[in-house]
DNA sequence: CCCCCAATAT
DNA sequence: GATATTGGGG
C-alpha cells in the first residue's frame, strides 16, 4: 500500500524500503580494521532477508512479523532494527509496459553466470536509497584512495551485487560530486541528479530524535560509531 | 587484471 | 531516465 511505484516484477520480486533517516556523520576514525581486516567469513555472508520496514513497523506499532523469513535464517542475520538491503531488480520486457504493483521479496544473483548454462536473466538493477546510502558509506569510509569497485562492492556485501553494478554507479556519483561541489558558487545548482525518488526522510522530527540507522557491517560489528 | 572516464546502447 | 555495456588509455 505505501509501497512506492515499485518498479514491474515478473517473477516475483521487489524489496524491502526502509524509511531511515540518514545522519551526516563523518567518522572517519579508527574503523580501518573494519576496512582492511574483513573477516572472511563474514564478508561472504550473503545478505538478503526480506524485512519489513523498519520505520513502516514502528509507526504502525506492528509487530516485526518477519513470518517471511526464509526458513533457515532466524536468527542469525538480525541484529539492527535495520539491518541488510536487498537488492531490487527490474526486468526489462521488450516492449509493453504495465501499471503492476508489486513488492517484497528479493532478487537473485545472476543465475546464468560464468558456466554457459544458459539461462541467465539479466535484470537491471535498482538503486534504492538504503542501497545508495550504503553505498556511500562505504566510498565515505574507504576514502577517495580507496574507493574503488571491487572494494566497494566487498564492504557493502550485497548479495547479487557485481562490481560492474558499482563501478557505473560509481562513475555516476563521482560526476555528481564533481558538478556539486565546485559549483558551490554556481548561480544554478543544479538538482542532485541522485536519487530524487520517493522520500527516505520520515516527517521532520524536532530535536531529540536522533533514531539509530546504522545499517552498516550488519554482520558483526555494531558500534562503528553510529553516533 | 583492475581502474577510470566518455560515449553509447538498452 | 536510469543502468549496462563498450572502447580507449593508464
Amino acid at each position: 500500500m505505501l509501497s512506492p511505484r515499485v518498479v514491474r516484477p515478473q517473477p516475483h520480486d521487489g524489496a524491502a524500503s526502509a524509511g531511515s533517516s540518514s545522519s551526516r556523520r563523518h567518522m572517519v576514525d579508527r574503523v580501518s580494521e573494519w576496512e582492511l581486516g574483513l573477516p572472511s567469513a563474514a564478508e561472504l555472508t550473503p545478505v538478503s532477508q526480506p524485512l519489513i520496514p523498519p520505520a513502516l513497523a514502528a509507526a504502525f506499532g506492528i509487530g516485526p512479523a518477519d513470518a517471511l523469513s526464509s526458513p533457515v535464517d532466524a536468527g542469525f542475520l538480525h541484529d539492527s532494527p535495520t539491518s541488510h538491503l536487498t537488492l531490487r531488480f527490474d526486468e526489462y520486457d521488450e516492449e509493453d509496459e504495465e501499471e503492476g504493483e508489486g513488492e517484497t521479496d528479493d532478487a537473485a544473483a545472476p543465475g546464468g553466470r560464468r558456466g554457459g548454462g544458459g539461462g541467465g536473466k539479466k535484470a537491471r538493477m535498482v538503486w534504492t536509497p538504503e542501497l545508495h546510502h550504503r553505498f556511500v558509506e562505504a566510498v565515505e569510509h574507504l576514502g577517495e584512495k580507496g574507493a574503488v569497485p571491487k572494494a566497494i562492492v566487498r564492504l557493502m556485501n550485497v548479495d547479487g551485487l557485481t562490481r560492474e553494478n558499482v563501478a557505473s554507479h560509481l562513475q555516476k556519483y563521482r560526476l555528481y560530486l564533481k558538478r556539486s561541489s565546485p559549483g558551490a558558487a554556481a548561480p544554478a545548482p543544479p538538482p542532485p541528479p541522485f536519487f530524487p525518488r520517493f522520500d527516505v526522510q520520515r516527517p521532520h522530527q524536532d530535536s531529540a530524535n536522533r533514531s539509530g540507522y546504522c545499517a552498516y557491517p550488519y554482520v558483526s560489528y555494531q558500534k562503528l560509531g553510529c553516533d
